[in-house]
DNA sequence: TTGAAAGCGCTAACAC
DNA sequence: GTGTTAGCGCTTTCAA
């Protein structure tokens, strides 16, 4: 059964399939006597325009590509919030494809969007294989790298130093007084690592030795993984003064686990996640944290897309730091026996 | 600047273009010889074939449509993994639209995906406008309605009552002794509406009276809401003695506030959410929670997508119910005087 | 304001 | 195994 075509449309109505066309996306450009017969045709017949002879014909796609590493995390389903926010408002398409912390697929789904020719192409993360690289350099086309801070920008980045912010959460314990502090993560991708240098790289400020809790093998961060790292750690009878968690939802597993196993936080222990997540603030007790603005991200790289598309001028490489903010609060406390010193 | 054209590559490697096609489709159709020599212009040229041309020629997308009402929320996560796993494996692109929460939006994404000619569309809900419905079944494509029974389904349905499992969460808090049981929401969506009139049901039954704590404006589920929502009854002086919160994040927050004003769970007060999500077995105290098949969902909607799509028979209305489960733990366990009587 | 002709880049169908 | 021809369904000219 052959789909409603816009002739079959012009048809009925009497018209010229481009009276139809023009009906559909510029309807003041047609007289309301005609626009109205073609309107009727097409409510009759159920009419949908082929989308794809739509793209072909005006070499328009009105979509955009994203590309993020994980549909599973609260973190990117917030920057695709505001992206969508932003770009569907604008009357583009989002394709949003899942690289699943993979280069190889971060690379396949790269040529996949150039495939359906979006218009611009938004990329969470730096770290790109070399052909990645070429062909989003070579596809003329607004690029914006998300998440991090690039040495070398292909477009437009939009990020923060997640090493330096890891080296501020690493700094807030030592300030408070740790000596044996842990950085515990579930996988080490391209975030986690850099986090990771910002930890070692204070511990080493401070001429303090580094202590990992991160699991055998990669697993994405969740409560319960935070949970099952601090118990392995504590049966190993090898508990930290203080822990730097990648994530807040790692460091609610764990401070979770510590309450069952009697152990206080702050008093016995501190802790503090990365993110600041909407329940840092009300868990018991209060989880200290470093805020990233997932938001302002997808945000921004909306507006800057949408603003590149609209003006001829070629976009350079730029960079914008969004940066972070650390949020101390009561798992990272002073321990009462300070505080009454 | 011209895009690189099937034709370009064709010129360069000295073959038709109908042979570059093939070696990109169906390699083993082609001589060995030619295929190396389209190979490398392929490579030297960068070419990447344009997929709007490509289906509008053969008239197949290769495109599945996923529609559901947030991206914000694990539950949708966790579905659309599975479907990503089984669809995308077996070479179709899945293109996911968010209706938010709104029946015309989700009208508005049924038309958008019907005209990018999608070959089925796997929708979240059973409850649709009239003129979706319409699109839906004339669209002659398979269609999946999830997480809900329907009375009519349009096509295939794979889902729960949502009824039936709020009742059970509810008459398991009677069954405990409880009289004075709340439901909490943070908002009444069509399968948190069914799960209220389970508890209704079940309060009904009991000659219980009904206690609703129901966020003023709707909200998105969230653990800061149901900590929000409970430390507005507890000012008000109105704590139940159990609750019956519609999500587990819900009940998480609940469950922080209780800590902090020095409520004790499942002391002082009995708490139980729903979907059994990840953290509520390592939550303190665990959480009781009605188990839901979210992966099954998605992977059992993606099975049957690519059965209907590969057989030519057309498929009948269908209705698969995967039930659900009451996981009773800590935070709903008998109170300890009803131990020790 | 409306229409006719041509073509976007690819593939189905048929030949060779 | 390879090529030729003819469209897929729309939009862009350009002319009336």
């Amino acid at each position: 059964m052959p789909r409603i075509t816009l002739d079959d449309v012009a048809n009925l109505a009497g018209v010229s399939p481009i009276t139809v066309s023009r009906v559909l996306r510029k309807p003041d450009a047609v007289s309301p006597g005609l626009r109205l017969r073609v309107d009727a045709a097409v409510k009759e017949l159920g009419y949908v325009p082929n989308i794809a002879a739509s793209r072909l014909a005006s070499s328009r796609t009105h979509a955009i590509g994203v590309i993020v590493p994980t549909l599973y995390n609260v973190i990117f389903a917030e920057y695709l919030f505001a992206l969508h926010e932003g770009l569907v408002a604008a009357g583009f398409q989002v394709i949003v494809v899942n690289s699943r912390y993979s280069e190889i697929e971060e690379e396949n789904a790269i040529k996949a969007l150039l495939g359906q020719r979006v218009e611009a192409i938004i990329i969470a993360g730096t770290h790109h294989t070399p052909l990645s690289r070429q062909l989003l350099a070579q596809a003329r086309l607004p690029v914006v790298e998300t998440f991090e801070l690039s040495p070398n920008p292909i477009d437009l980045n939009i990020g923060m130093s997640q090493e330096h912010a890891g080296q501020t959460a690493t700094q807030h314990l030592i300030e408070r007084g740790f000596r044996r502090i842990a950085f515990l993560t579930g996988n080490l991708d391209h975030r986690a690592q850099s986090r990771f240098d910002g930890y070692r790289l204070a511990m080493q400020e401070a001429e303090l030795p580094n202590l990992e809790i991160i699991a055998e093998r990669p697993r994405h961060s969740s409560v319960v993984l935070g949970s099952d790292l601090f118990a392995m750690t504590h049966e190993r009878g090898d508990v930290p003064e203080a822990i730097f968690c990648t994530d807040d939802n790692l460091a609610l597993g764990a401070m979770q686990e510590c309450r069952k196993r009697g152990i206080r936080v702050p008093d016995d222990i501190s802790i503090i996640g990365f993110h600041d997540l909407e329940f840092a603030a009300c868990a018991a007790p209060s989880l200290s944290s470093i805020a990233t603005r997932r938001f302002e991200t997808g945000k921004l790289a909306a507006e800057r897309v949408l603003a590149a598309l609209n003006s001829s001028v070629v976009s350079r490489a730029e960079q914008i730091d969004l940066g972070f903010a650390l949020i101390p609060r009561e798992s990272t406390a002073i321990r009462s026996y300070f505080v009454h010193t």
